[in-house]
RNA sequence: GCCCCAGUGGCUCAGUGGUAGAGCACGUCCUUGGUAAGGACGAGGCCCCGAGUUCAAUCCUCGGCUGGGGCUCCA
């Protein structure tokens, strides 16, 4: 039996037997605050009388707790049986009759045709749980009631435990797009843009990609530390390859193809083929291991329609992708090194709050089991030595190999899988990839799939967030902004801009004629670093007067070469 | 893909069954100001696309596209 009670807003299911623990928490929530008027209680699958004494106990509870809360019962349909056992129609019927004579005082009692589960299951392109959420929710506005009796029937197969994870989390407040929405920045600071005629991909403006730029140049130079050579692998590749990766068995739906001639291709959703192509062009030994093979490559994926989301989200996506090809002694190494440039990213560079995720063999999954155990206790000792704190996802992995994650929220509080560290022992074999070994023998090398940003697009996207769009000098857009004064300094403001400009720096001007106090204003509003404004004093001293964005206090007089220097040294120290 | 909501000048949004309005931004002029909005005037719109209802549709209905939130999936 599935029982399931909603209020106000809120949706949750619950198996009957931990409902009972469910009062708890509605008076959690009244003290929170949480305004709860009304909670409706439904009862669906109904297997045997006890269920429904279960159920009552929970009302009673409820209205221990909460007795001005409102408590309507409806009794969705009892299909017990149905989904599973269609045999025994008459068993189902004989319990909803029972039910329907015991409970008609005070349960609304719906009911639909036995057959329907066969349709419902057939008419549901997503979850079935989800949507009849959805569908019982409609129910309750009351907008079509009819659909009510029609529901309740879903299949016991599905994994509930999962949803009910997803559902019962906190709900978000969506009703606002927060103040430091990556999108609302991204578009006050002319970062990027999004058009109609190419959903899901980025246009990147000036601004943005400027950032975008900085973090790549950024990420090269660390990973160059790091032992990792770059390379550039192309864009489209026909078919044949992709059977070899096994893309076109499990990932075909996600694919662009194109043809042309003679050849069926499709664009890259993944970079690792590309990749493994270059290892294959020489012979390896054991010597050139680890080899880690280091890519930005674009990458673009058909997702469902319903999942994009601004920078998070998107078709066309950036990775910083690399792949370790390893002897599998090697790989615990490998990954407390990986754990060491994350650190540096996440911690050092950028003081994320994030969390790590372990993620292991699903039940759908390639390969031994053997080789899955020794690739988890890799991962899991790389995890205990690197001093790293962890959760563990049970049968989260990927089919070809366990994972671990790194995840951030955002500013409505949902969480994104940005950096990933897989272990995969199918791809090598697939590609029939080799190294000799000191011994002179053939091995297959073990392969680390990883990305440290994960997306270039998610990660701005939560950069921004996390500090509101105010950029570090050296990632920021606008560095400096030279304002005139009054018309008079046109030409030395000119001059001092010019001067900036040749220094390297992303500077910009404003020489409207409109007054200083607005034009600071604006320079505030795009979260420029320094504003630098020359008036008659300033030309007469050859200097300039400097503000730092979100400082109230000027300093006059200040020298131009000075300033200059200073801005350097800021932006080395990266800080 | 599913459920709910939205789509009106570059941006943020009003509004109406009789083909449109504000603020900001933009342009011109006045003003020449010391660190978060000086003033006047002006230009700018296939009211997302397609069909239907109607004498008449930006508005109502249906379908599509895109965006937002929630599922599922993922970086």
């Amino acid at each position: 039996m599935r029982f399931i009670s909603l209020h106000c807003d809120y949706i949750k299911f619950k198996p009957v037997k931990k409902a009972i623990k469910e009062p708890e928490q509605l008076s959690k929530e009244r003290e929170k605050g949480e305004e709860i008027k009304e909670v409706l209680v439904v009862l669906t699958a109904v297997e045997s009388m006890d269920d429904i004494e279960t159920a009552d106990d929970y009302v009673e509870n409820i209205k221990d707790i909460a007795s001005q809360v409102k408590v309507k019962k409806i009794l969705l349909y009892p299909y017990a049986h149905l989904s599973s056992d269609l045999a025994k129609p008459n068993l189902a019927l004989s319990v909803l009759e029972k039910a329907e004579m015991l409970l008609k005082k005070d349960y609304e009692v719906h009911r639909a045709p036995f057959g329907y589960y066969k349709e419902f299951e057939l008419k549901c392109k997503g979850h079935p749980l989800a949507e009849l959420s959805r569908e019982i929710r409609k129910g309750i506005k009351g907008k079509k009631d009819e659909n009510i009796s029609k529901i309740g029937i879903i299949e016991e197969k599905y994994d509930t435990s999962r949803l009910l994870k997803e559902i019962s989390r906190t709900k978000l407040d969506t009703s606002k797009l927060k103040e430091n929405d990556h999108r609302i920045i991204g578009q006050k600071l002319d970062l990027f843009s999004f058009n109609e005629s190419a959903p899901g991909s980025v246009f990147w403006h000036e601004n943005g990609l400027a950032v975008f730029n900085e973090l790549v140049n950024f990420s090269r130079e660390l990973h160059k530390k790091f032992g990792y050579k770059e390379i550039l692998t192309p864009f489209i590749f026909e078919n044949k390859l992709w059977k070899v990766s096994g893309h076109w068995e499990h990932y075909k739906e996600n694919m662009f193809f194109t043809d042309y001639e003679n050849r069926n291709a499709a664009v890259k959703p993944m970079n690792c083929p590309g990749m493994m192509l270059v290892y294959r062009t020489k012979t390896r030994s054991y010597k050139d291991l680890p080899l880690r093979m280091f890519e930005f490559g674009t990458v673009h994926r058909k997702e469902l329609s319903g999942v994009l989301a601004g920078l998070f989200r998107v078709i066309k996506i950036t990775m910083d992708d690399a792949h370790i090809f390893c002897s599998l002694e090697q790989v615990e190494q490998e990954i407390i090194n990986i754990f060491e440039l994350v650190k540096e990213i996440y911690k050092e560079t950028f003081n994320f709050d994030y969390s790590t995720e372990l993620s292991t063999r699903p039940e759908k999954f390639m390969g031994d089991k053997k080789d899955w155990e020794i690739a988890e206790n890799a991962l899991e000792n790389a995890l205990k030595k690197a001093k790293v704190k962890y959760k563990v996802n049970k049968g989260e992995g990927a089919f070809y190999g366990p994972k671990i994650d790194i995840h951030i929220k955002d500013s409505l509080g949902r969480s994104w899988q940005c950096a990933t560290i897989q272990l995969d022992m199918q791809m090598p074999k697939r590609f029939e990839l080799e190294y000799t070994g000191k011994d002179n023998k053939i091995y297959i090398p073990i392969l680390i799939h990883r990305a440290i940003f994960g997306s270039m697009e998610r990660f701005i996207g939560i950069l921004l967030e996390h500090l509101n769009g105010n950029l570090p000098l050296w990632l920021a857009p606008i560095q400096v902004r030279v304002l005139s004064f009054t018309n008079r300094n046109l030409k030395y403001a000119q001059n001092v801009y010019d001067k900036l400009r040749k220094e390297g720096f992303r500077a910009d001007n404003d020489f409207r004629d409109i007054t200083i106090d607005a034009k600071v204003r604006d320079a505030e509003i795009m979260k420029v670093n320094y504003t630098i404004v020359v008036g008659d004093k300033e030309e007469k001293g050859k200097t300039i007067a400097v503000r730092r964005r979100g400082n109230k206090k000027v300093e006059f007089g200040a020298d131009t070469d000075k300033f200059i220097n200073d801005l350097k040294t800021e932006i080395n120290e990266r800080r």
